[in-house]
DNA sequence: TATTTTATACACATGTTATTCACAATTAAT
DNA sequence: ATTAATTGTGAATAACATGTGTATAAAATA
């Protein structure tokens, strides 16, 4: 695999060079843009990998950048992460709708960045469809269920416990093990809390998909 | 046995040195890496049992480096365990599909981990003679017994002792040592409890697997 | 702040598993 | 063959784990 080439885009001088230096330092190769005309001058000639797009830029936003890029065909295996500050949920919403692939909240810690960096990359790699087991599909960008191609909304604990079970079929997890992952180790709860869970997932996934194994735990069938 | 090798891997200093201390303390060997390549350089040389892993690394991520460490089958017998944040993206629990044999969640409890490593490393033993032994074979990860294939959901207890006695096929394990084993060397039961069991195993398996050693205990022939 | 949704708690129902026990059957040794 | 020790068996019960209805707390949302 050659070295992937990111774009970074931000009108913040500080904010250019921190991710810069850190991303080179991760072992990418990187450039930089200061606004949209130079980020869409840059797309042609840099040709990147990923874009690292500021929303909130003087001029041209983040958005309109990202949609400019993107209604050029060529350019569809060019992933863009959006860099947003929290307060901007619109922004994130409609980023993603204009064809971003990610985002990424501001201030950014350069290590989360970079593994939010390499995920969206190996995602690239792999394009394939996630895998459906049994009916169910999880979709962990929009944070959906898909059961037979229909979205379910699941809350999150739920979602946490459902995607725990379903990355690995037929593993039967231990409920400390299942406590550990989706409460955390140092977070206390009742004995009941879990079958509570599982029984909301069997309400609306149907009863075929969570076995149960007593005295260790569960397990999601394919 | 041979006291068996970890590799800890992790950018962070302090946790490096905290799990090395700890495992040393258990009686392991370990060797530490501080990032993915030098985890995948140190694969080669040092050889390890078990690899702790930590997901979020900059540079190479966990999930990358485990990916990269399992296409290789000659690291097919190395057991990696996840170290993951609670907080992270369950994107990357799907670590488990890159072929992760367990995790273990941020903040670390020594005495945790060190259980944890120690089940998981039984569970390598156990499983490498994945046989089949007359028609039985058994499958720690999905908690089933398959005979002829079908699989057979058994109790705990059950199962637990025909783990045991699966384990060294011909080998009469004497009662005492049943009881040590499958009930614990405190807790105390009734003479006939173990005959019980055996009986539920034979109802459900058929009667030419365990047989009795009149005076001594059990065994299971092949 | 009011309202709705989500998460947890808890008591109890239910079903399963583990254990006990009295006695029958088997075995091995005298 | 008789005996003593040991194991098998059926049925009862204890112990336990999980499911469920409902209440309440906490969090998110309007």
């Amino acid at each position: 695999m050659s070295k992937n080439k990111i774009l970074i885009v931000d009108d913040d001088d500080d904010i250019r060079h921190l991710l810069k230096y850190n991303l080179e330092k991760s072992g990418f190769i990187t450039n930089v843009a200061a606004n949209g005309l130079e980020c869409l001058e840059m797309v042609k000639s840099y040709n990147p990998d990923l874009i690292l797009l500021d929303v909130m830029m003087p001029g041209m936003d983040g958005i309109e950048v990202c949609e400019r890029i993107k209604s050029d065909p060529q350019n569809k295996n060019i992933f863009i992460c959006f860099l947003t500050a929290r307060s901007e949920d619109y922004s994130q919403i409609a980023g993603l709708e204009a064809g971003g692939d990610d985002y990424v909240s501001k201030p950014i810690k350069p290590k989360v960045l970079v593994s939010r960096i390499n995920a969206i990359l190996r995602r690239k790699s792999n394009e394939e469809p996630k895998e459906v087991k049994n009916g169910i599909q999880i979709n962990y960008e929009k944070y959906v269920v898909l059961k037979n191609g229909q979205e379910v909304q699941l809350p999150k604990k739920e979602f946490e416990l459902l995607s725990l079970l379903h990355s690995k079929p037929n593993f039967v997890f231990r409920r400390e093990q299942i406590l550990n992952h989706v409460w955390g180790t140092d977070i206390v709860v009742g004995d009941r809390t879990i079958d509570v869970h599982i029984r909301k997932l069997r309400e609306k996934l149907g009863d075929h998909h969570i076995v149960t194994v007593k005295g260790i735990g569960y397990k999601y069938i394919t």
